[in-house]
DNA sequence: CTGCTTATATGAGCTAAATCATTTTCGGCA
DNA sequence: TGCCGAAAATGATTTAGCTCATATAAGCAG
């Protein structure tokens, strides 16, 4: 069900899952209660791996966003599993591997350039992965980007003006990926 | 040598390396130039593998800090190796299961979190990893946390006066770890 | 159609932290 | 021993973006 959730930030974790059908988003919660989402994940992702692989509480929380079926394999039966598959082993490597990739680009993001261009950024990344139309309210584009809502509705509204975004509630259609580009590689330098 | 960079951020990812002795930090550049630190390695870790999981440019670069050995493998060599031994697969699993958790864990605290609190888990970070005296100067420790030098100083300051750490040009020494923890977690929640 | 809820919009301060500027301290080395 | 470059310290000022407050609009249920 939407907005139910599949496991907490800091249960044990049991199971491994991969999303049969529906999404599902990841988010921590800041010391005074801001939500911070991690990433969303669509039909045939994986998620909860890093706490199965390292048998330590998740780290974060899942909650479904639309109406999702998840499969939940056991930790110990995939585990068993991998250990006499190698090349399933390695497949899961490369997917970690490119979560770090992205992970530590948002942190160098997050750390030092200013909020317009980690917004700019975040529709990016967005729409590499879904294509133009970005089925996101601004208070999840705010979330991914670390920032207010107010501020992510100001900078849509330029975007808009701009003619680089078109949108709808809860959704935003991306018209000029260049000039966005653009904004999310720095201040129109001087 | 101190200094040398073993690759660049953007370098094709020929080899895969383990630090045989020494001391390596992975940084990347904001769009102005600015350092942010990703990660310090020392003997026995890996690093670069990122990369060569997935065959795209390194995302980051890799810098020598001390008088450094590291180990190169070649990328096929390594694949290859790995493809026959689940047992090491798995262990690399492990070891980016563990990154992907710090990431994660930097990211909503970068986005959420107000700069002292990011300043002592930075602290913490290390001391978990280090012990409690860590070979840092206030810089370094700035662009880990995403704050600059002088944000850090005098913070730094505080918490020497608070008789939470002792230091040294270069140096910092945990004395309270707890008290720092406290910091870490919030503000003085009323 | 009518109301109700949630998203979007916009203005006006306010504040944490960046920036800029100077000064002091430290440690290695000529 | 005294000099020099880097690290640390500290003050003054500025500003990006957060907060708070209020308003409009869009979708949905009855």
């Amino acid at each position: 069900m939407p907005g139910e959730f599949i496991f907490w930030d800091g249960d044990a974790p049991e199971w491994f899952y991969i999303i049969a059908e529906g999404r599902v988003k990841v988010v921590k919660h800041s010391s005074l209660g801001k939500e911070f989402i991690i990433a969303f994940f669509g039909s045939g992702e994986m998620f909860g791996e890093v706490a199965v692989f390292e048998d330590k509480p998740y780290p974060a929380s899942a909650q479904a966003v639309a109406e999702t079926k998840v499969l939940g394999i056991k930790r110990e039966d995939f585990l068993s599993f991998l250990a006499h598959r190698p090349q399933v082993a390695l497949r899961i490597i490369s997917v970690l591997g490119g979560r770090l990739r992205d992970a530590q680009s948002r942190l160098k993001d997050l750390a030092g350039e200013r909020v317009e261009q980690r917004l700019a950024q975040t529709l990016l990344m967005l729409s590499a992965k879904l294509g133009s139309t970005l089925p996101f309210t601004r208070q999840e584009i705010a979330d991914m980007a670390g920032t207010t809502t107010e501020t992510a509705i100001r900078f849509m509204s330029r975007l808009k003006d701009g003619g680089i975004i078109r949108s709808t509630r809860g959704k935003i259609i991306i018209l000029n990926e260049t000039k966005l580009r653009l904004l999310s590689e720095g201040p129109p330098q001087v």
